[in-house]
RNA sequence: GCGCGUGUAGCUCAGUGGUUAGAGCAUCACAUUGACAUUGUGGGGGUCGAAGGUUCGAUUCCUUCCACGCGCACCA
């Protein structure tokens, strides 16, 4: 056995140790179970090709490393299934910038070309972040790593889309859609996020036909007025019933419109009279469809005001909002302009503000697809953690819309739709396409159009399992045991592979599965976000990220990993980031170095103490909670329990009584358990170790202990009270100011620690009975330890004699405070708690007795 | 606007209807040449966000309010 260096330095081990695993082929799946137990796996949520590792990922990759490396210590067939995936727009977005710096762009490099630099991108930079991943230590099956726009995997989402398109759930249609101008797109109502803004509320007198008088409307977008098609009042608007079903002269359009009545309508917003858009918006467009309005489509989708609107065409739409203002005002028909603060529609990518226009466009039927995951949720088949992100599910998919899938990018998975040459985009436009695999002939051309990539991503349980095929991975690995992910893509993307699992592994071909076997997962972990350390999102724009890279340079990635994991409740929704917990996990990891280093040089002893029946209780007792609280996901307790345990328990006073009593063979045998417990956590500090001392085999595919030995409740209790000796002597030895070489005489009687020991402990001689010259200590309890002071000493004593009087001032409250309270709970608190109560003031009574007892020879 | 979460020591967080509310970091004092200064020991530090209510008893349960964070929303 090789000598330890003084330190743990992780770069010295940390790549090596990953070498050895991958050398062994540790990540991938045991073959068999001797035992039978279930698979284990977990589809790693792919991070974005255009990403870098970040605290999310790195917090997201150890608890799920964690949880990887438990259940396969705990001999389930294991897998963890890594990948990347392609991210439309985002890449597509850093490829164009890399074009225009360039001084060139997409339309001019052309659809294939452009392609293919994206492609090459990705080949250059697409790995890094996998890379990254490995870094911290993640034991996924690399062999399979997957990327979404991979060959199978295309394949897999152009079935899915033809299987949903022949069972009714994708669709063509016309409809009110957000489309971004600058991603020259349509985005779907996950992808828009609202801002408040501050713009004008602009109330415009729209004229009566055949009268002189006018109706007032109230509108942030003046410019939209030119596809006004109606204007709506509340139907109990007394203002304005006389009014309903007349007809109103839109100004600047010259066309005649109706005054309608609608529920919908706020009469205290404005005027109480709206212009109704049903081209571009919302409501607007769901009044229209109940009024059977016609929708006149003002803007397109280069952002720019259609012909539609004579004098208005080709204008932005800033300089058509002027321009109407303008012509308005020459008319006299503006009533006033306030300041108003209203929420605006922006692209959840680039920040652009979202134009809501009709537009054809393909759809995902959420009413076919909604309900049985619903039920999935209710039947609590499908669980979520912490419980209440079952609500928000539900609640989302209820009043879920249909969802826009098709996007006007280049970059993604083309649509496996055909169009008979020239009639896209037509009138004749229905019926002229066909949905298949392979072009139907010469006069077809494929659609342009590629899929949102959330389309594909909600795939990814199924296709890196090999879906479509019912392949063997698929039998064994799906559903997957657990997902893990933030909660900000929960709507976005697990919403979504719930219902795509549900509803693509149904019927014959995957053997008429069961509605549980059918979910992509079984559990949904949603964790913590990790904050700065002022509680502000990390950003990197804003210079207030923390890069996990520079912290696993710094301080190694087991440090880095643990310092989380202490840092990390699993049921809050936020961890305000704090560096000194992976700077006190790093010290954390060279403690157990050395505990190691000094366990080397120590000569075997076998000198039995009651402490090694303490410490292995404490052992039994810590695997069992560990082992609990991992099953139970809570790993952030789980760490702090280890923690305590071995830095306390173990290094503090087991291993310090070890010097001078106890058994070598039962401390090593303790230690090797604390590295098989502490492995998902500090990874590649356990593993060096266990390599040092040549244990059998790797400890990654090592065998998770359970309890070696009973706790012994009695024993543990013993101890405590051993400890509360040794800190009373402590304690009184500062307050005397004893210098702590100077040894002195102390009676005390202990159950688990040996005289000797508590001497070392404490520098003192053993007594066997307390002499008059002896002073004594009260422990918390109130029972005496009996000191021997040297002369300088006594002249503090007034010090002790103080403390003494101030704990038996407030004992004395207390139990007058305690005799009140129990007088007061009879006949109205149970039996029990009564009982109890006066036990305690039993123990009061007895413990003041102590004291005056120690105070009486104290003077 | 509606909903969810959080508020406990200087900082980051545990915890509990009932004894004197805990930890880590930070801070202060002391120690240390044999596992470890990335160490050890001891100390100081909190009217548990505010106000009401329920209760014999509330930091804990309920209500309201305040602050912060996060969702959802068709305020034209």
């Amino acid at each position: 056995m090789s000598e330890l260096p003084k330190q743990y330095q992780p770069a010295d081990h940390e790549q090596r140790i990953y070498q050895l695993w991958e050398e062994n082929n540790a990540f991938a799946p045991a073959a068999a179970t001797p035992d039978d137990k279930p698979p284990y796996s977990i589809v790693l949520p792919p991070p974005n090709i255009t990403g870098r590792l970040h605290m999310g990922h790195a917090l997201n990759g150890t608890i799920q490393d964690i949880l990887i490396r438990y259940h396969r210590m705990q001999g389930h067939p294991t897998v963890w299934i890594p990948g990347t995936d392609h991210a439309g727009i985002a890449t597509q977005n850093v490829v164009e910038k890399q074009l225009i710096k360039e001084g060139t762009d997409r339309r001019q490099l052309g659809r294939a070309k452009f392609i293919a630099r994206v492609w090459q991108w990705q080949e250059e930079y697409g790995h890094a972040i996998i890379d990254q991943l490995k870094k911290l230590g993640s034991s996924c099956d690399w062999s399979r790593t997957t990327f979404t726009m991979d060959e199978n995997y295309i394949k897999a989402v152009q079935h899915a889309f033809i299987a949903y398109y022949n069972r009714g759930c994708i669709y063509r249609g016309q409809r009110l859609v957000n489309w971004c101008s600058r991603c020259a797109s349509v985005i779907s109502d996950l992808e828009v996020v609202h801002q408040d803004q501050m713009g004008t509320l602009t109330t415009i007198k729209y004229p009566l036909k055949d009268s002189h008088e006018f109706i007032s409307v109230a509108t942030t977008r003046p410019e939209t007025m030119l596809g006004d098609t109606a204007v709506a009042v509340h139907p109990e608007d007394k203002r304005y019933q006389k009014l309903v079903g007349k007809t109103v002269i839109l100004p600047l359009a010259h066309r005649r419109i109706p005054i309608i009545a609608d529920h919908r309508i706020d009469q205290e917003f404005g005027t109480g009279a709206v212009k109704i858009t049903p081209a571009h918006d919302p409501l607007d467009a769901a009044i229209g469809e109940t009024h059977q309005l016609p929708a006149i489509k003002i803007i397109g989708e280069d952002g720019l005001i259609t012909n539609q609107a004579q004098e208005f065409s080709g204008l932005t739409i800033e300089e058509a909002r002027l321009k109407v203002i303008a012509a308005l005002r020459a008319k006299d028909l503006i009533v006033d302009q306030q300041d108003h603060q209203h929420s605006v529609a922006v692209c959840y990518r680039c920040g652009t503000t979202v134009e809501p226009l009709i537009s054809r466009q393909w759809f995902v039927a959420m009413d076919k697809l909604k309900d049985v995951a619903l039920e999935a949720a209710q039947k609590d088949a499908l669980t979520f953690s912490p419980p209440r992100w079952k609500d928000h599910y539900v609640n989302w998919l209820t009043n879920v819309h249909d969802w826009t899938i098709s996007r006007q990018l280049w970059w993604g998975h083309r649509l496996p739709v055909w169009w008979k040459k020239g009639t896209r985009g037509t009138e004749q436009e229905p019926g002229s396409f066909k949905v298949g695999l392979e072009s139907p002939g010469k006069n077809w051309e494929q659609d342009p159009d590629v899929l949102d990539t959330w389309f594909s991503s909600a795939l990814w349980p199924l296709v890196t399992l090999g879906w479509p095929d019912n392949n063997p991975d698929l039998q064994r690995f799906y559903p997957t045991s657990v997902l893990s992910t933030a909660r900000d893509i929960l709507y976005l993307w697990v919403v979504r592979m719930v219902f795509s699992g549900l509803e693509l592994t149904r019927g014959e071909s995957y053997d008429n599965r069961d509605f549980n076997q059918r979910l992509p997962f079984k559990q949904v972990l949603i964790h913590p976000t990790v904050l700065n350390h002022q509680g502000k999102r990390m950003s990197k724009s804003l210079g207030t990220g923390v890069d996990p890279l520079e912290l696993i340079a710094e301080y190694g990635a087991d440090a880095t990993r643990f310092g989380l994991m202490y840092q990390m409740n699993h049921d809050s929704q936020a961890i305000k980031f704090d560096r000194p917990a992976i700077k006190n996990a790093r010290n954390f990891a060279n403690k157990i170095w050395n505990m190691a280093r000094f366990l080397d040089g120590l000569p075997d002893q076998e000198n039995p103490s009651p402490a090694d029946q303490w410490i292995k209780s404490r052992s039994a007792k810590v695997t069992g909670q560990v082992t609990s609280l991992i099953q139970r996901h809570q790993l952030g307790e789980a760490a702090r329990t280890l923690y305590d345990f071995v830095w306390q328990d173990y290094a503090d006073w087991y291993i310090e009584i070890l010097k001078t009593e106890g058994s070598t063979k039962v401390a090593r045998q303790i230690f090797k358990n604390i590295l098989t417990l502490l492995h998902p956590f500090m990874p590649h500090l356990t593993e060096t170790l266990w390599q040092h001392y040549n244990y059998e085999g790797l400890l990654i595919t090592a065998a998770w202990p359970s309890p070696a030995d009973q706790p012994d409740d009695e024993i543990e209790r013993q101890m405590i009270s051993d400890q509360s000796i040794i800190e009373t002597v402590r304690s009184a030895r500062a307050l005397l100011e004893l210098p702590p070489g100077l040894k002195i005489k102390l009676h005390a009687p202990a159950a688990v620690i040996s005289n000797a020991a508590l001497s070392r402990l404490t520098n003192t001689e053993p007594a066997n009975r307390p002499t008059k010259k002896m002073k004594p200590f009260p422990r918390p309890d109130g029972q005496p330890v009996y000191l021997e002071l040297p002369a300088e000493a006594v002249d503090h004593l007034e010090r002790a004699k103080s403390k003494l009087r101030v704990e038996l001032a407030k004992l004395t409250d207390l139990l007058t405070s305690q005799k009140l309270i129990v007088e007061n709970m009879k006949g109205k608190a149970p039996a029990a708690k009564i009982i109890a109560k006066e036990r305690l003031i039993a123990n009061t009574t007895q413990k003041i007795a102590e004291l005056n007892h120690s105070l009486l020879l104290l003077e």
